[in-house]
DNA sequence: TTATTATATGATTAAAGAATCATATACTTA
DNA sequence: TAAGTATATGATTCTTTAATCATATAATAA
């Protein structure tokens, strides 16, 4: 059954957040690696089963492999969407998780700063 | 967090047949047992994950235990409630399981009845 | 072209989850 | 009270999933 696929995808820690911060704006694997603290290996397994379920997808932009929230998912798995929105708004690491992304895209540096940790989370 | 153990606990087919059957009514074990075909350990052992995750609850009647899904949960995850009904329709296993547990309804046989095959799916 | 960087993926290990068998408990009925 | 039935659960095995290390590929930058 796809849909226990779906509900499989998502019964992770690290890919809620990885979808909560894609709720804000696509991201690279880089970004999300340091923004959540993952390992590159352990960041696109992640990324590839949420793919694969067709939760996200992805386009090449030079080196960098952006990923982004599918809109085909949210309009097909509305309810299933909106249950995601709502809950993630009471756990405060996913909370804590958008103030860094906040803080890294208001700080303007690049990827590759970000990367060498020119911000501290 | 809390999300999580309620996607896991719904990330299973049999567990889906299982909710899938209470949205209609509740059950207990042996009834489960006999509608979707599993055996008495695994049947419990399902029973007791959803209803760990706050998904079902139960009450004793004799010597049978019903099951049936807690109106917290429903409240409370009304949107992923949602998910479910919507999505169960697009399965036929899921149908299946509808239509053997209205068969049952209909015949009017005891649970102790359909336990010794007296009704054929 | 060479070195560096971002990403993906094979292989391995570790951990979690599911299925099954055997048994214990509690209730029912003879 | 004894026998039978419904359910739960310990112990074990099997399967799936997650994490990690090493390496391959592709793009960039020197």
């Amino acid at each position: 059954m796809e849909l226990v696929n779906v509900l499989k995808a998502l019964s992770d820690e690290t890919r809620l957040r990885i979808i909560n911060l894609l709720m804000v704006k696509e991201l690279c694997v880089c970004e999300l690696e340091v923004l959540l603290g993952l390992n590159q290996s352990n960041a696109s397994r992640h990324l590839n089963k949420l793919s694969s379920a067709g939760i996200l997808k992805s386009y090449k932009k030079g080196q960098y492999v952006y990923y982004f929230i599918n809109s085909d998912f949210i309009e097909k798995y509305q309810s299933l969407y909106e249950t995601l929105r709502q809950n993630f708004n009471k756990y405060d690491i996913l909370q804590n998780d958008i103030n860094n992304l906040n803080k890294y895209i208001l700080s303007g540096i690049s990827c590759e700063d970000l990367k060498e940790g020119k911000l501290k989370f």
